[in-house]
This record gives C-alpha cells, structure tokens and sequence, in this order.
DNA sequence: TATGCGTAGT
C-alpha cells in the first residue's frame, strides 16, 4: 500500500493528508471484504486512528456480505454518526442474510428513503416470496424515485416467483429497458425450469450478454440437459469465470469430474468460487484426499471453502477429522457448525449434536431444521416437537420434518394433525404425508391425498408417482394405477428409473404380466431393483413359474441378485409349497452367494416348512438362527402349528409372540384356537383373559372359535 | 472509498 508506514509525516501535511490516509484505508478494507479477507478488513478497521462513515459503512458491508450480521449490527449501532447510506447497508446485510423483519425493522424506522431502500426492501419480499408486500411497495413508491433498479427488482422478483404474466406486464410497460431487465425475465424461466419458454425468449432478446448465455447454460444444467449447456457453453461469445463454474458444477453433478477438472485446470482467472466449486465436485465423489490437496493449495479461503470440507470428512464418516476441521476454522460460521451438528446426526451422536446446536443460540432456521430432522429421524419425535414448538421462526421445512418423523413412528394421525395446522404446504409437505401413509399401509389415505394434492394445484414428482404407484399395488388397483401410468407419461416421468419400477411392481402385483414385463423391456438400463419389482410382483401374485422364470434370465444377465431378490423367490416357493426348491436356494444364498439372512428370509423358510407340515424343521431353523426372532418370524411358525395343530411348538410361539406384540389380538386367537381343537377350553379361556389384561383390542374380522 | 436490479461455490 502507497502510505505504508507513513503515518507520522502524514500527521504534520495535515487535514488533507489525514482525509486521504483514511480515504485509502477505506478502499482497503472494502477490497479485502470482496475477497472474503475479513479479519484482516476488521485488523485495518481496529487500527485506524481517524475513521468517518465511509469507513464505518465499509465495515458493515463486509461483516453482512460475508455472512456476519450480528458484527454489522453491533457497529452500526455504535457508529457515531449514521447518513442514509449507512442504513441502507444495513438493510442490504438483512437482506443477504435473509432477515425480511428486521430489515423492514430498519426501513419503518428510517426518517430519510431514497431510491436504494425502496429497491432493497422490495427486493427483500421478493427473495422472502412475499410478492404481494413487494408490490405494495412498488405501488407506495413515488414516481421519481422509481427508477431502473427498482423496476428490475420487481421484474426480476415476479419472474423468479415463476408469476411470467405479471413479470412479462411490467418487462413490456417499462420505458427504458436495459440489458438487466431482459436478463431479469430469462432468470425467470431458466431458474424454474422452463426452459422452452427461455430458449424462445432468449432468441427474441434484442442484446444479449455473457450472463444471458451463463442463464442458458445454468438452466440446461439444472434441467439435466449437460449437451445444451456445453453447446451453449462453447457458443458463448465471451465466456467469464461465472460460465466456467457453471460448466464445471454441470460435469461435477453428473459425475463428469475429469472433465470438470479439466475446465478448471484451463480456468486462468480462478478465484475462490471457482477453487470451491472444485473442491465441492471432489467431496461429491467422496473423493476427499484429492479434495483436501486443493484445499490446502487454493490461495484464499472462505467460510464456503471451510464448510465443504467439514462437509466432505462428514459424507466419508471422518467424523474426528471434521470437529479437528471445525477446531481450526478462524471465524466459525453457522453454516460449518451445521455441517458437523449433520454430522453428528448421521452418527446417531445427537448429544453431540444438540451440545453445538445449544452454543450456536442464533435463531438460524437451517441449523434448528437440521436438528428437528435429526430427531425425527430417529424416532425421537418428542424432542423434535419440543424445538419445533421453541422454534423463534419456522418454515415449511421444520414443519415437514414434524411430519416425517411422525410417519416414521407410525402415527399417521399426529402427522395428519401436523399437516392440517401447518399453514403453506409445498411439495415435499404433501409428498411426506403420501409415502407416510403408503410405509404405514395405509394405502387408500395414500391415493386419497394423492388425488387432495392434485386437486390443491400441486404437480406430482418422482417421489408422489411412487407412493401412489406402490399403494395401487398393494391394493391390486389396477384401474388407478392404469390412470397413474397416464399423468406419468403426461408429467414426463416415464424415464424416470424409480417411476418406472414402481410401475412394474404395480402392473406385476395386479396380475398384469404383459403390461409389467413391457414396462421393463423399455427402461434404458435396469437396475437391480427392476428386476426385483417383476420378481416380488409375480411373487405376490402366487405366480412361481415366472418368477423363477425371470430370476433365471436375471442370473444369465450377470445381475447380482440382493436380499431383496431372495425374498422375492423364497415366498414365491413357500406360496407354491416348493419345499426342496426353497431349501436348496436358501443355502445357495448363504453358501454361493455368501449372504448373511434377514429376518424376512427367515420368515419365508418357517412359512415354507411349516406349510409343509415341517414343523420340527421350521422351530430347529429359529433355535439355531443367527438373528434375534422377530415377531413375523414367531408368527408364520404360529399359524403353521394352528394349522397342524401342534400345541407344543405353537404355545413356544405364542409366548414369544405375547412378549413382542403384547397388544396385538390374531396372536392370542391363533393361540386360543389352537387350544379350542386340542379341547384345551380352559387354556382358551386363560388366553381370552391374558388378552384383556394385555390391552389387546380384537381387531374386527377375525373369530372366536 | 460505502448501499440497490440479472449469472457461479456449502
């Protein structure tokens, strides 16, 4: 710096040499901030012995834009003599950060508005999605203070919102359009996936510049069309390094890192997005070595940077090199502390988890989001409604996670009360409650909402398509799951690979072979789980013959069948009474295939012995399982015994039974009218009063011998 | 030299 150590001959030149001393500092520390360089901004600041507003604003702005609001806060409250810029910048702070109310705090407050604050606090609705407040700004606004910024802010918000029509108005009503305005538009379509409405609009556009071409490429990105956006890519005329990351993050989400690291590699004018977009492609690949190699290289690091390889050792399970991270990070931010609290979490370490949440205290709607989740995850559902309910301000999100973790639970009545008191709904809200009701079998509630959310004006996705698919099955629906298949392909999720599988169990559980198997002759590549759909399907549907038909053809092909797989046949065998059949692919599963069982491949060979009249077999294989038995497993050999009637294994199975599913009332009946055919009444009659004592409500249906 | 509208990184 020009004045370096030159302080005391500056001092005796006077005013003037003072003012312009201060002058440079102040370029300084807004140099610094741009760059993330904070503390040294906050090092200069501390220092200087004169300081005016400029430098006071200077400050602020840098502590906002870098994410620390509570430091701009503090000073602009201690500065000595605000003008309006200094408002407005705090405005702009509350802005970055997302804080509508405080900045309209600030805007009620302010004896003074010019046009910047008027385009701020509008812009700030617009971000929040509150398009209405913004337009009663807009409206409020005397006429000469509107000016392009503020008409852009309005386009640009309408058109981000996806409201085309009341964007494309105000875009056709403004006099002096500039190059922003037209931008403003296309970021409307591009952003919300309207890409051929973009492409249309962007051969109209009278100019174009390098951020027109960086929307087209972005939009093609996102919409998953990685050849339009490196065609466009290559036609940009100028290309920045905000085109160059864009490409880069395109390859990185598509697992084309060689070719990202190639861009980059090219990239001449690289600066700290670009080396974190670099670093970020790596942690998605989980590749966190070569990730930590450019880490240690890049030549500033931000909070950004920080907070990707915390998130990086996280995704690998390096929980201890992530907190060592999170130790060394000069200025820890909500945003890293958040990646370690996930961290915790998906260790199932929520003491820990909740210790850094706690210290945190700042009412971040992400961080507490992230902790209602973790709970709710793993089925502390209590905890997860008690911050819920201490939350200062929530959003949809956190009453989203409410909902999950209620339907993890299985009780869908409080997810469905969570859901009704809850105020706006997206689409995830309504996606929860849909694959809640189909995990918990209740699959008619599921097409139900299903049918609600349709109506409500919501577009199924992947996730609402499979709930809706998988409970049509269940129900053996087919006429629904015929009109699903319909919007399906309508909604251009007929190559989606989940979609299309949950079609395949849908058509196969019907009973729709041909429909199923033409399903899955036009999927691209088939997974694992394609195969398994028509397999359980078919399964299901007491159909041996072509399930072993197709887990043959499946074996041929050089698929690895999973657990999945075997279940699928070994039911299919236990359905059909293939005894021999069912033992020998249970032991080429544990000895060929060297798979450990679970308990539902348990379930199936008990069910398959036990149909045989096997008992002694069946009650051998439980004893000498590796695994705990669970309550199907008690419960298929259960019902075996009250089909042969033998009353020494079924009593074994009972009692076990009563102490797994001590409420559930078929145990005690199979129990009771086992007793009732080997004459045993007064047995009958002790099991109907263990029943009673045990709260075990007789489910309708079913009869007392 | 400080504040607003359109593009990139957790």
């Amino acid at each position: 710096m020009k004045n370096k150590g030159m302080i005391p001959r500056l001092k005796s030149i006077g005013e003037s040499g003072r003012r312009s001393q201060v002058f440079n500092q102040n370029v300084k520390i807004t140099q610094l901030g741009k760059c993330g360089r904070i503390e040294e901004a906050a090092r200069i600041f501390n220092q200087m012995p004169h300081r005016n507003t400029v430098t006071y604003n200077s400050m602020i702005s840098v502590y906002a834009k870098n994410g620390r609001i509570s430091d701009a806060r503090n000073l602009f409250d201690k500065m000595p003599r605000k003008n309006l810029v200094s408002w407005n910048t705090m405005i702009a702070g509350y802005l970055h950060g997302d804080k509508v109310d405080k900045a309209r705090e600030l805007f009620d407050k302010m004896t003074q508005r010019d046009d910047f604050t008027w385009t701020l606090m509008i812009t700030c609705y617009m971000r929040n999605g509150d398009v209405e407040k913004a337009r009663v700004l807009f409206d409020l606004l005397p006429e000469k203070k509107k000016n392009r910024a503020c008409w852009n802010a309005m386009i640009a918000g309408y058109a981000k919102n996806g409201c085309f029509g009341d964007a494309r108005k105000l875009f056709d009503e403004m006099e002096d359009k500039s190059i922003v305005s037209w931008n403003s538009m296309l970021a409307g379509y591009t952003h919300n996936g309207e890409m051929s409405l973009g492409l249309r609009f962007f051969e109209e556009m009278d100019e174009r510049d390098v951020v027109s071409w960086n929307l087209m490429v972005d939009g093609f990105v996102e919409a998953g069309d990685l050849d339009s956006a490196w065609k466009f890519f290559r036609r940009t005329p100028d290309p920045n390094i905000v085109s160059k990351v864009t490409m880069l993050c395109g390859f990185s989400r598509n697992g084309r890192i060689t070719e990202a690291r190639r861009l980059f590699d090219e990239m001449e004018d690289k600066n700290v997005v670009s080396w974190n977009a670099m670093i970020a492609a790596y942690v998605q690949q989980c590749q966190i070595d070569e990730a930590i190699w450019l880490f240690t290289q890049m030549p500033e690091k931000n909070a950004v940077s920080w907070t990707t390889i915390i998130n990086g050792y996280v995704r690998v399970g390096k929980l201890h090199e992530a907190e060592q991270v999170l130790n060394k990070m000069p200025y820890k931010n909500v945003g890293a502390q958040t990646a370690m609290i996930s961290g915790y979490i998906q260790n199932r370490r929520m003491d820990e988890a909740r210790q850094i949440f706690e210290k945190i205290g700042t009412p971040d709607v992400v961080c507490w989001n992230t902790m209602i989740a973790g709970y709710a995850h793993c089925g502390r559902v209590d905890e997860a409604l008690n911050l819920l309910k201490r939350m200062p301000q929530k959003n949809i999100a956190s009453w989203n996670n409410m909902i999950f973790g209620y339907a993890q639970t299985g009780q869908m009545d409080k997810a469905v009360a969570v859901f009704e008191e809850m105020g706006e709904k997206n689409l995830v809200s309504w996606n929860t409650l849909i694959s809640g009701f189909t995990q918990n079998g209740l699959f008619t509630n599921a097409l139900t909402t299903f049918l609600l959310m349709v109506q409500d004006g919501k577009k199924p996705d992947q996730s609402t398509f499979v709930s809706g698919l998988c409970s049509c099955a269940n129900l053996a629906a087919l006429e629904i799951g015929n009109q699903l298949h319909q919007i399906v392909v309508k909604s251009g999720y007929a190559n989606d690979l989940f979609v299309s599988n949950a079609l395949i169990s849908m058509y196969a559980k019907c009973g729709r072979i041909l429909s199923a198997e033409y399903v899955f002759k036009y999927i691209d590549s088939v997974d694992v789980i394609s195969w398994n759909s028509l397999i359980s399907g078919y399964a299901s549907n007491g159909n041996v013959e072509k399930t072993v038909k197709i887990f043959q053809e499946m074996t041929v092909k050089g698929v690895k069948p999973d657990e999945v797989t075997f279940i699928g046949v070994l039911s299919a065998y236990s359905h059909s009474g293939f005894v021999d059949e069912g033992l020998n692919l249970f032991r080429s599963m544990t000895e060929e295939h060297l798979m450990e069982p679970v308990a539902e491949h348990y379930a199936c060979m008990v069910c398959l012995l036990g149909r045989a009249g096997r008992l002694e077999e069946a009650f051998q294989m439980v004893r000498e399982m590796k695994i705990k038995p669970t309550a199907g497993i008690w419960g298929a050999l259960l019902y075996a015994c009250r089909v042969y009637g033998n009353l020494e294994i079924g009593r074994v199975a009972a009692e076990k039974l009563s102490k797994l599913e001590p409420h559930k009332s078929s145990n005690y009946v199979l129990l009771s009218n086992l007793n009732a055919e080997a004459g045993r009444w007064d047995e009958v009659e002790s099991t109907r009063i263990l029943m009673t004592d045990r709260g075990a409500e007789k489910q309708p249906g079913w009869s007392w011998i």
